[in-house]
RNA sequence: GUCCCAGUAGCUCAGUUGGAUAGAGCAUACGCCUUCUAAGCGUACGGUCGGGGGUUCGAAUCCCUCCUGGGACGCCA
């Protein structure tokens, strides 16, 4: 990449004016090389003069004229960039030669070429609640997990991806006792849909009758035994949802490699391994009395006494429940533990579809698990079970497993006022949000706002060429999802999640289409124009387009270090948006020989980028729209 | 009570390991298709970066403090 070039050359250079200096390297210098904003300001820059001024000495415009110098006559530097200037403060700016870029662009040295063997990266994402339908928040949370997959799989890792099937817990146990207890006349398309209700209702039941929330506990056991005719009503329920799941999430592209059912750790004797291993620690013990009698718990450190008056509130995290039943948190150490291999027993599997395999206890034994890395995709709100999970793992010593073991947290979607409203919600408080709740059955679904966003397009588009409007509408929502930062609570509002101009799916894809298009006409071949000699006499529009497009290696290495899709969505609208710049101001097709020669290059540039991109989002890639 | 996250244009959000003139989309107004895809492009309007203090060559970004909103701390997951 070009901005390890950089960096390295920097270094390089600095190390040698300190070593004439006699000083040492400050501890925390960093070399940080920036894409300017400005296009006067270069095409690279640093601000590594500025940093040094105290330790050389001398003001920043004299360090960054001499480590201009040095760096012109710097081989890596020498051959990739044509000019280096200081600015003031002390900013060294750096211009690209576009020739040299050209060529090596063209043969693809520039991307991140797949790393020597790697280490084994486990992700878990989705991991519904299998008692109803999918709503907007579980989409948010398999976009990014899928995301995350394909951005790992883009630098060369292996990746292994998951999704947990809760089959034993209380959501389950609900909408089964919901299917006893409560009624239904109207019909229902889906399953799920039904479950839906049904599980909005036995919410309601149990507020007007708390009584009945003994058939939950009760449910909950005969699942967890598993021979009952109320485990296998239970066992039918989670496959016909997961099954409905896995169905919709397809259509966003959404894939797993493995279903891990709580059922078959329980049932594989995963919990009682666990159990001994946490036994052999002080921090996990059975309480004899106090409010959790008979509960095994992880015990937390008591901070500085104070938490005596507040018994409301106690970090301690129940395991096993005073009746036996286990948490879910039990069973996620368990699986945890599997999960870096260090269980001492494995599952069986069989295949749940033809590309997805399920742990299944007369299955066959595969190599899966036995990760070096760990990614949870898991709501923010769960930051204190993974914490749980965490502590766990150190303390049985597996400490570097705990270091490998990554909660990626996301804040939660909610509803606007607006659609809040759409949905029956009581808005008179006027809040800036309002939560979706399964229990009381507010949320929007994920086949109602597709099939919503499919008739907006089709009314909206004016080909009809190309891809399906439900094709095109899945991808909007699913770029829609992933432009946020992870940490953004998105407050869903139907009037702008369904918007199809501006920073938007639909712009990428259409712009990508108007490339191919274009390139159609001059029966380019992917790839075959030979890359221009010299750029010169660039346009305005062209000049920040190829500088956009030397970006990208750049910008995927980032987002994988911070596990952040949206500064891809973020590249690419702008990236986007500047070929649309370039395509209005200059003529490709109808360029003189020289300029056509770069502008259809430069097409094919951006064709090929946008392609890369919009692949490790989960994004199709439309010759036509 | 303890801890975590957030507050940036009318709305929804980027930008936050300190950098050069704080950006985008939507909305509003006005323009641009006999010419490569108008799902596009252009112009205009829009800001005490929650308030106050501090650190320094430089702060939306770091520190302190206050205000406001959201969340976690359950024998739920």
């Amino acid at each position: 990449m070009i901005s390890e070039t950089i960096i390295s050359a920097v270094d390089d250079v600095v190390e040698q004016m300190l070593a004439n200096a006699g000083g040492q390297k400050p501890e925390r210098l960093k070399i940080i090389v920036e894409h300017p904003a400005n296009l006067t300001h270069g095409d690279y820059s640093t601000n590594v003069a500025m940093q040094l001024a105290k330790t050389l000495k001398k003001p920043p415009m004299s360090i960054a004229g001499e480590i201009k110098e040095r760096l012109l006559a710097h081989v890596k530097i020498n051959a990739l960039f044509y000019k280096i200037e200081v600015a003031a403060p002390g900013f060294i700016n750096l211009y690209l030669d576009w020739g040299k870029w050209a060529s090596e662009a063209s043969r693809g040295a520039i991307l991140p070429d797949p790393d020597r063997k790697s280490a084994k990266v486990l992700i878990e994402h989705t991991s519904i609640n299998p008692n109803k339908s999918a709503h907007i928040g579980h989409l948010r949370n398999s976009c990014i997990g899928d995301t995350l997959a394909r951005m790992l799989k883009r630098i060369g890792q292996q990746v292994e991806v998951h999704n947990y099937i809760d089959d034993l817990g209380n959501q389950l146990a609900d909408t089964v006792v919901g299917f006893m207890h409560t009624k239904t006349e109207e019909p229902f398309a889906r399953f799920g849909d039904f479950c839906w209700e049904t599980y909005a209702k036995i919410n309601k039941a149990y507020k007007a009758n708390p009584d009945l929330q003994k058939e939950r506990a009760v449910v909950l056991h005969e699942l967890e035994q598993g021979s009952s005719n109320v485990a296998w009503l239970g066992l039918l329920v989670a496959e016909r949802i997961v099954r409905e799941h896995l169905e919709e999430l397809k259509q966003f592209g959404v894939e797993y490699d493995v279903l891990v059912w709580e059922s078959s750790i329980v049932r594989e004797g995963f919990w009682s391994q666990a159990f001994e291993l946490l036994r052999t620690t002080p921090i996990f013990r059975q309480e004899t009395e106090g409010k959790l009698a008979g509960c095994w718990v992880l015990k937390q450190a008591e901070d500085g006494g104070s938490s005596a008056d507040n018994e409301d509130f106690h970090a301690d995290k129940v395991l096993v429940r005073s009746n036996g039943i286990l948490t879910y948190t039990a069973k996620d150490i368990a699986y945890h533990l599997w999960k870096f291999g260090l269980l001492g027993k494995d599952f069986h599997y069989a295949k749940f579809t033809d590309r997805v395999w399920s742990t299944q206890q007369d299955g066959v034994k595969k190599t899966i698990g036995h990760a070096d890395r760990v990614i949870n995709v898991i709501d923010r709100r769960q930051e204190y079970p993974q914490a749980m999970v965490k502590q766990a793992l150190l303390a049985l010593g597996y400490e570097q497993q705990a270091q490998h073991l990554q909660h990626v947290s996301y804040g939660v979607v909610s509803l606007s006022p607006d659609t809040a409203a759409d949905l029956g919600v009581d808005i008179t408080e006027r809040k800036h949000s309002y939560p979706m709740s399964g229990r009381q059955g507010i949320g929007i679904k994920v086949a109602d706002l597709l099939d919503r966003m499919e008739q907006i397009i089709d009314a909206k588009r004016s080909r009809r060429t190309g891809l399906s409007s439900r094709v095109i509408a899945a991808a909007a929502i699913r770029y829609y999802l992933l432009k946020f930062h992870l940490q953004t609570e998105i407050v869903f509002d139907f009037e702008q999640a369904t918007e199809i101009s501006g920073n938007t799916g639909v712009y990428l894809l259409y712009s990508y289409a108007r490339a191919c298009s274009i390139l159609d006409k001059v029966k380019s071949e992917s790839g075959q124009t030979a890359p221009p000699a010299a750029f010169d006499d660039l346009e305005l529009q062209e000049h920040t387009l190829l500088r956009q497009l030397a970006y990208w290696p750049e910008i995927l290495h980032t987002a994988v270090q911070e596990l952040a899709p949206n500064h891809i969505c973020a590249y690419m609208h702008e990236l986007a948006t500047l070929f649309n710049h370039f395509y209005a101001t200059c003529p490709i097709l109808r360029a003189e020989n020289r300029k056509k020669h770069v502008r259809v290059w430069l097409t094919e540039r951006f064709r090929e980028t946008l392609r890369d991109a919009l692949q490790v989002l989960g994004l199709p890639t439309p010759k036509r729209m």
